[in-house]
DNA sequence: CCAGTTCTCGTACACTGTACGATTGAGACG
DNA sequence: CGTCTCAATCGTACAGTGTACGAGAACTGG
């Protein structure tokens, strides 16, 4: 396993006269999870090839392995990038309830704009920004008055609803036409599905209400007091 | 594109006499299925090749080219079989709460029986089992009184409630020592994540119990009445 | 017997992740 | 200057992947 060149920041001149392809930038670490998350935007997660990542960069394939244990790596590093969060200034004394929403929508939404990240999410270790929010919805229950006894049911509660919706809204997330398609082949079996038929489910839903109105119910009957 | 068999069962006697492997049952969609079920229970997600597949069916790699489309449709259905579901009895007008909760548990230990499925869930074609049990899951909540207007956001709180529960369940099921590691390395870092390191939130969650209390909450508060 | 349909499968191809080892280049030390 | 060391890059090779293509086998009805 090579050594990762931790906090010292490498440091190479190469010198931009030498050779022909000028303005190439070393690789970094950061480079790379920046470049793989460029390419699993603009294609999809099963465009990301270790080689197409790699002649992005302008590097040889196996160049990559030294800042990078596995492709799987790769993935967990993109994943924990789009996760980050920082809290929007803890200035002064704040409503908790507005401060949760807030963390969880922006949760939502970050997830929403990478569309490959809910498809990964299950079965990756948990990195940095992913415990980060964690322990600020932790924080946040707890000023609300959620007992200790009570704090890790909460948690996860308020957190597996919020990954499901995601997830959910991910992968409902096609095109329209696809979706028209769904609900029209549903409409041939409406014997089968009357009542999914019937309410359009596919269709006519409100993502986004849907989401608001769950999360005020739990975060409703969880915390004490009202 | 090959032409499915659709109804009619592919009938072939196959004299037993004449080759030297005998007792071989002919290929079939449902044993296809009931095979890549079995290996995916038995060494993972990662381990489902078409080759290994074919393999362990006493069959060439190609020849399930002939029953499915690709070996994505392999995962849907491997999925969708092992989603199915019969509501137990429709003896009676029962207690709508208790199909409701039992139905949904049966889905959540359904999925955590297999636990490829979690990490497959997300980006799949949504097939009759699912589909079916959306329907089961939008009666009984008509049946419990909400109105039409309001059923689509009640069916997908609901749903997304289940779906993220039993994912975040899932990935959290690793060995006991991956979780003890886990949480030691959390300690270590306890500076950055006081409150869930306190609450020994990766170790001590009752997930059962959480995801009941969760579900309570969500089906008070979305049914009308009480 | 033939013609047609249904089903099986061997070969081939483009592509994957990555093990291994050679190579390059920069600083350190003499 | 020469050499030694170590960080970093990358070419080659290998086992394995999904599947397109087309040749054949097995069974059917005539």
């Amino acid at each position: 396993m090579p050594v990762r060149p931790s906090g010292a920041p490498a440091r190479r001149s190469r010198k931009p006269g030498a050779g022909a392809a000028a303005g190439e930038q070393p690789l970094s670490l950061e480079r790379i999870v920046a470049t793989a998350v460029e390419l699993l935007d603009s294609h999809g997660a099963d465009s990301l090839s270790m080689r197409r990542l790699a002649d992005r960069l302008g590097a040889g394939a196996m160049s990559l392995y030294w800042h990078v244990d596995n492709k799987e790596q790769v993935f967990d590093l993109a994943l924990d990038a789009v996760l980050a969060y920082a809290p929007p200034t803890p200035a002064g004394p704040r409503d908790w309830r507005a401060d949760a929403v807030l963390m969880l929508e922006d949760w939502r939404a970050a997830m929403l704009r990478h569309p490959w990240s809910a498809a990964l999410l299950p079965r990756r270790a948990l990195g940095p920004s992913m415990l980060g929010r964690l322990e600020l919805l932790s924080q946040t229950l707890s000023r609300a008055g959620v007992a200790d006894a009570d704090l890790n049911v909460a948690i996860w509660s308020v957190w597996n609803y919020v990954m499901g919706a995601t997830i959910t809204r991910g992968s409902f997330d096609r095109s329209a036409d696809d979706l028209a398609a769904a609900q029209q082949q549903l409409a041939e079996l409406s014997g089968r599905y009357p009542t999914i038929d019937r309410s359009r489910l596919l269709l006519d839903s409100d993502w986004d209400g849907a989401f608001r109105k769950g999360l005020d119910l739990l975060l409703d009957g969880l915390t004490p007091g009202r």
